[in-house]
DNA sequence: GAGTGGTCTAGACCACTAC
DNA sequence: TAGTGGTCTAGACCACTCA
């Protein structure tokens, strides 16, 4: 007999990747399974829980439990807080504000980041004084932005976009490297539940790559 | 007072915002929050472990649970498979073998990826023969070796990077881009407990974003 | 050793939805 | 409307780790 929600949801797995559950079938329900499996129900249902927020397993009630057909792993990346990737690399982190304007409400940044005093990425942002309008008083040289909104501007919602772009005029001039140089470039917009707080275009030096846990 | 987790969770979360909870602080342990609030233990714990698991928090046995100081959100993103990542944007997914040739237990293949026909990523791989034999036999031309893999091949640890390259010879002749042209390039390992079971470069059409979840 | 989170249990009720 | 997963409860024991 299995005892922990970790063995139950190992004992599952090993059923769907042996296909004793074959893709798409109906998997029993948990009072079953706990029965047969020697534990309470909670537990099976922590660890078919935890397979479905994994992609192995569909669950919808009444509809009992299926195996995904196709299991999707799930790739995991925190949110890049510059400082953090830097340090992370074991580098020294600093910033810098190129430009500042204010228009219509919208706080329009440009800023460089450093890695070893080495440009690590450029960044063009802008922010929604409506929704943040503290912002306008912080002294961005010593925090940067990216960092004071992660820690107080809370968000609803957000898209975040990898692309492989050409080096534009801006990149080049601050990132010095060659024009149309392929660059990854970061595109993140996050909402509150009204409106857009920022937007932020950010071009990392040449060689930068982006790493997933899977 | 609350009364569902998802209650205790934003309640929890209103307070680490608004520096009730501050940074780096010590928050109240589980059994005095679930007096304070009027719920049980677990209920509070569920609303707590989800919270860590999304960044705001650390908690440790015995150290107890605190504010992380930087609150770190998470970004998902599902690990691609061609066919669904195509059919997603609406069109019709096909493939092709461009090569394949078995050299020391490994096998090497090339294959091309269509979206309504137009060249969509152009795929370079290697797989460990002595991991999964059973793969010599298939026939890669009716399910590409990403999805035969996928649901094949489980795997317990891997790696994913993205990063921003010039199109190599490889890519110009099969995507039909310019050379050097920007493309988004993604690099993908995975192992079993003993051995590596597949690398792959992917490199994708000109104009492709890596879209995630926040 | 003692305090904290991690988990399990048995039972209960609820919410959703296929039938 | 009945069956399924989703959740809550109260209590218990365990595992880790700080002092």
């Amino acid at each position: 007999m299995k005892r922990g929600w970790l063995d139950i949801q190992a004992e599952a797995l090993r059923r769907i990747q042996s296909r004793e559950w074959p893709p798409g079938g109906l998997i029993p329900n948990e009072a079953e399974l706990a029965r047969e499996l020697g534990c309470a129900r909670a537990t099976v249902n922590r660890a078919l829980r935890a397979l479905a927020e994994d992609g192995w397993l569909e669950r919808r009630r009444r509809a009992g439990t299926r195996v995904a057909l196709s299991p999707q792993r799930r790739a995991q990346m925190s949110v890049p807080v510059l400082r953090q990737e830097v340090e992370g690399m074991g580098k020294v982190y600093s910033h810098r504000i190129i430009s500042r304007r204010i228009e219509a409400d919208l706080l329009h940044l440009e800023g460089l980041h450093f890695a070893d005093k080495a440009p690590f990425a450029a960044e063009q942002r802008q922010v929604n004084l409506s929704e943040v309008p503290q912002i306008a008083d912080v002294d961005l040289d010593r925090i940067s932005a990216n960092e004071w909104l992660v820690q107080n501007a809370p968000f609803d919602r957000g898209t975040l976009e990898y692309a492989a772009e050409p080096a534009s005029a801006f990149d080049v001039k601050h990132l010095k490297c060659p024009r149309g140089a392929p660059l990854m470039v970061l595109r993140r917009e996050t909402f509150s539940e009204t409106a857009m707080v920022t937007a932020v275009r950010m071009a990392y030096a040449p060689g930068h790559a982006v790493r997933l846990v899977i």
